[in-house]
DNA sequence: CTGAAAGCGCTTACAG
DNA sequence: CTGAAAGCGCTTACAG
């Protein structure tokens, strides 16, 4: 230990940290032979395993980063989360809850985490988490005891968004769903998908949209990417064959799809919205929709993160702040209007 | 300690880790007797202070982290350490190396840093950071002893863009630049500002120009945002006065510039690439151009971050790897045309 | 194969 | 105001 080099010992650490009572003398000299070995301040490591506490929070993304940061609803919410963690604090570690990443948000350093989404495969985690006493946050998702959750009206909005597109006049509709569970691939909507899903988000638009229109089916797209929405949507299109009608509308469950559903629709020679009107989620403002503007519900996700930043400071401060609920807006844009 | 449980104790350890020899009778003892104390291994923080590796990964920004997820190109380079990092290791700590955010770099527990550009400011940290043995690795900017360097092209890069601007004809061009240092305001470029600047991107791009028009001026902007390109395009654009010509072509230093210099020439009732020639840097591939095609210098950005992630990789294993260069390539879009 | 001992580098009460 | 002692929870050689 560099603490040698004045002739103190443990009065060093008083020096660095500001705590504690030190004469100006004795303080002086130590910076001064610190600065001389080179000793910068103490080993983080050492000293977040002394006082419990590294200063960085845990951001568990649901998906691979990759595609977290290709989705602009959780760019917007890791911003709302930066903002109110402020840069005092450690930083935000980003952590995955795929497969083998289980095993990291375990044995990862922070001392609180955020949830991107909440679904059973982290439960083990909120186990250890709980009985590690790290204050958990999860913005959306499945209700687990100790997280405090950050919720946004998922249901009730979709149910308003179906309900915009069944006042227009639309029988025939059909959805694109994001991802449902693990599975990242294209397939046609089924009632055992809906059965097993796990990804609450997903679930609970459906649910919303089908108070609507109760047999609603369509496609649960790979991802949510304008490609992905492309590809469902040809296939929600391109059917044929005996009693098959072309839907007049299509319900895409993130504006990402939408943009790539719209693609699609251009691609095989329907106009938006004269033969198909295409709605979506988030109020992502996507760009590269040239001169449509998208119907879609709005959810206010830098207010989301900004939320669960918050709520994260509080918990460590020891306080017990309230769960939270958010609320979308519908926004009527250039994408639906009656069907021909 | 939850060890006493079975009858051992460090024994635990073993049947933990894996490492070490341990009969499967003493081993299931002790992780039976572990389930029912709720003890689910070791803690992170001892556990990282004692082997000195903590697996995770510090990314430190130029920016807050707000603007930082706002641009393309610090989105893709994220994306491509995160590739290459894998979710095996802790993860990646966002970091900000802005005012306050120093303290952070130094108290903030990682096992190897990755510098997204590298700036004056980094200077103590480096510092602190080469004296604790952590690896570090700088994207773009200045060169520091011990930082490994992934290098691009910008100056010969910038050169070249210029050359088919010049090429083309045009002898009336301005530059909208990226901040030259931790001023965030839109101003007229002077020299003054760039003999101070600190920022190695905007002045290799500003260098390279400058080789094809020597006396090359314009604005800086407040950051590199389409907003903050239009409010500069209007000032490059909406000059008057005595032998102020407007100039045909604008060089711009980053795409999202780019977009908004074109909103700004249009509001003004220009035609892109009628009246303006307009190129950009980066090929973002920002949506929202309408139906331009944006001519513009190409930088492998993911490559960039692949490769960082791979020093890393090597670096904690004790490797040697070699500094990286990469290379931008020119796009010819429909921005560019000879001066009317 | 298993246990006892030392120590990672710091900080926090506790005496002096 | 300063120093000596204990300990954060683990892991790593080292004996048995």
């Amino acid at each position: 230990m560099a603490k040698r080099a004045g002739v103190s010992a443990s009065t060093a650490s008083i020096a660095f940290s500001g705590v504690g009572s030190i004469s100006e003398a004795t303080r002086e000299r130590i910076l001064r032979a610190a600065d001389e070995l080179r000793y910068f301040g103490p080993d983080p490591r050492a000293r977040s395993l002394r006082q419990g506490r590294s200063g960085i929070v845990g951001v568990v993304l649901e998906d691979r980063v990759i595609h977290s940061f290709r989705d602009p609803i959780t760019i917007a919410v890791l911003d709302g989360i930066s903002q109110e963690l402020g840069n005092e604090n450690g930083g935000m570690l980003l952590l995955t809850s795929t497969g083998m990443g289980e095993s990291s948000i375990q044995s990862a350093v922070f001392d609180a985490a955020v949830f991107l989404g909440c679904s059973p495969r982290l439960t083990r985690s909120i186990e250890v988490m709980r009985q590690r006493n790290i204050p958990m946050v999860a913005i959306e998702g499945q209700h687990f005891d100790g997280v405090l959750s950050v919720a946004l009206d998922n249901r009730e909005a979709a149910t308003r968004l179906a309900q915009h597109v069944y006042d227009l006049g639309h029988r025939d509709v059909a959805v694109v769903t994001l991802p449902m569970d693990a599975v990242r691939e294209l397939r046609a909507l089924t009632e055992v998908i809906v059965a097993d899903a796990t990804t609450a988000v997903s679930m609970e638009r459906l649910a919303g949209a089908r108070e609507v229109y109760p047999k609603l089916g369509g496609y649960v797209a790979a991802n949510s990417s304008s490609d992905d929405g492309f590809a469902a949507g040809l296939l929600a299109l391109g059917g044929a064959g005996g009693g098959w009608r072309r839907p007049t509308a299509i319900i895409a469950q993130s504006d990402l799809l939408a943009v790539g559903v719209i693609r699609a629709a251009e691609s095989l020679g329907l106009r938006v919205p004269g033969d198909l009107t295409v709605v979506g989620f988030d109020g992502a403002r996507i760009e590269g929709l040239s001169d449509h503007d998208l119907t879609t519900m709005v959810q206010p996700a830098t207010e989301k993160g900004r939320a669960a930043g918050r709520a994260v400071t509080e918990l460590l401060a020891g306080g017990h702040p309230p769960d939270a609920h958010f609320t979308c807006t519908l926004h009527l844009g250039t994408t639906s209007a009656p069907p021909a």
